[in-house]
DNA sequence: TTTATTTAGTTGACAATGTCAACCATTAAT
DNA sequence: ATTAATGGTTGACATTGTCAACTAAATAAA
């Protein structure tokens, strides 16, 4: 019995994780438009919630290939949307921080994110829309928590 | 006052989607372990879905570019995966089938990936799994049906 | 009914994205 | 003091995805 009920949630997550990946997909596809990638977009904002942060922390939290991230920051240095100083306390590691263009720049993305989302979120009534907040950070909660 | 509890709900969904975006890729990364890439898994599921189907109808379904797709199809034609034959309604469409082994082959996907939530679902109790079932069908049906 | 137009799929050429292993320098552990 | 681990870079490469041009058939317009 409890075995059905688990395999009846086991269906449907599947079955979200298939219309989810489509809609991430889609939001992406529009967000290539722009100049820079998802990935790079989302380096922006790292740097940009932290302050300032080290590459490998943006590896831990984005999971992603270290030789690839080295790739991403010397270009996003290049266009000169970061600064990449060496670390003072740890001469291995270096500090990243964002340039004022690099802060111009991510702000433009950012509205861009917002903005679309808020366009999805026309279709849908104010009420309807809190709901899809509420059971998203539901769904996270119990993801990161647990049990 | 409205207009606050909008950019909230935004800022929400937007945190979800980062999360999500992060745990599908996670999914992903494990599931490219196996000899199919995602994508083909992804086909593999929609011809099994629909019985038999043509390309068209896929690249609609999986927003995915015709070329892309075709160069896929032919891959899985040659690991005899699939059939690919004329449609008898319309000769400039194909008819795509599983073989066999593309059966047993999506089998194996399939298990595989429902073993991949399962595993998920063990660090959570049957009901916060339920609940997690249930938060996703929300969120489908309030993302289809809008309002 | 001949002439567009659209639809279905294929192919070539290429760009973007991501991975793996080897490597250097530094720091931490034994 | 030596070894192991960490932080990052680079070369070489594989995968993934895109764009435009093209053929053949079906549909619409003249």
């Amino acid at each position: 019995m409890q075995d059905k009920q688990k395999k009846a949630a086991i269906q449907q997550i599947r079955k979200f994780n298939r219309f989810y990946t489509d809609l991430i997909g889609l939001l992406n596809q529009h967000f290539l438009s722009s100049t820079y990638s998802l990935v790079e977009g989302r380096i922006l904002f790292e740097i940009s919630n932290a302050g300032s942060i080290q590459a490998s922390q943006i590896m831990a939290s984005m999971h992603i290939d270290k030789s690839y991230l080295s790739r991403l920051l010397k270009k996003l240095e290049m266009e000169q949307l970061i600064i990449r100083r060496p670390s003072p306390t740890d001469a291995r590691a270096i500090e990243i921080l964002l340039t004022e263009k690099g802060q111009a720049e991510f702000e433009i993305l950012n509205q861009k994110s917002e903005k679309q989302i808020s366009d999805l979120l026309e279709k849908i009534s104010p009420e309807k829309s809190k709901e899809l907040a509420s059971h998203m950070s539901a769904i996270t909660y119990i993801l990161k928590e647990g049990h």
